[in-house]
DNA sequence: TGCTAATTGAAAAATATTTTCATTTACCAA
DNA sequence: TTGGTAAATGAAAATATTTTTCAATTAGCA
């Protein structure tokens, strides 16, 4: 097991919840991933790593771990939330495309003083922040342009 | 009428779409307001503009205003999504407060250079982004500490 | 090993959104 | 100004998503 999971799991008994194979199963598909992933997807992965999941229980799961801050909620497009893992606390970057809804990552920001300055200005304590990019991804230029 | 309204009614004509008062009222509902609106929030108010005006109306309005470019949509936290007119056009920039949802517009941002490396580097033709800062407003930061 | 509170899954309920379709209406052409 | 016509509307039904309820099961401690 990587050390990442290991982690949550302490956290996890920490707060006095029960480590169940479905809990670890939804944890895997999460961690396995480095996409946004919709509760039906991650119940459709679930499938494989414990069979007979309920959805229920995903929904149920993904809420808990959003809590504890392990994963992150993100509203997306679409008819429904998806999660992520929180990898860099508090920091969430992404390009979205508009055409194919490809969804890349990148790490690299610099708002550090910009946060300070609104801190300063609203009261805010700022303690995460979104920032995403909308576009058309390369593929996508060239069937629109085709 | 304001000058942004006539701009946006010349929109709809040039592609076609006819002015109908049910889009007359949803775009005034929008227009006069700085918050983000749900649909419900919409039809609810656009019962004062236009009587008898159906949900169903607002979803399908909506639709064609956020593809005019005219209205931005928005995947908020909560259990539906919402709209906000689109003022200065591609850049929206929000600091979200956890505890009571308050969103806070701000305008300033300097992300131009961080566009052109990503863009550089991704072939990604960046249209527009959204930042969202999200932490405590005083208030609730109060409330919590109490 | 047995106890107990937490967790699960199924079904039902609650919400949100989309589709279907008959009726109405905005707006162009005459 | 007045039809004609395609687009738009509203009601109802369908679909999709999320939450709640509740009886049965189970993780983890004593």
């Amino acid at each position: 097991m990587k050390l990442i999971e290991k982690e949550i799991i302490a956290k996890l008994r920490r707060r006095g919840y029960k480590l169940t194979p479905q809990r670890r199963a939804v944890l895997n598909v999460i961690a396995a991933s480095n996409e946004h992933l919709t509760p039906a997807a991650i119940y459709e992965r679930g499938q494989q790593e414990h069979p007979g999941i309920g959805l229920v229980t995903i929904y149920r799961t993904l809420e808990m771990l959003a809590e504890l801050g392990v994963i992150c909620k993100v509203n997306t497009e679409g008819s429904s939330r998806s999660y992520l893992i929180r990898r860099a606390s508090g920091h969430h970057h992404h390009l979205i495309c508009s055409g194919c809804n490809t969804v890349v990552d990148f790490t690299t920001c610099d708002l550090g003083e910009l946060e300070q300055r609104l801190s300063r200005k609203t009261g805010f304590k700022i303690e995460g922040h979104l920032l995403e990019f909308i576009g058309y991804c390369q593929k996508c230029q060239k069937v629109a342009s085709a």
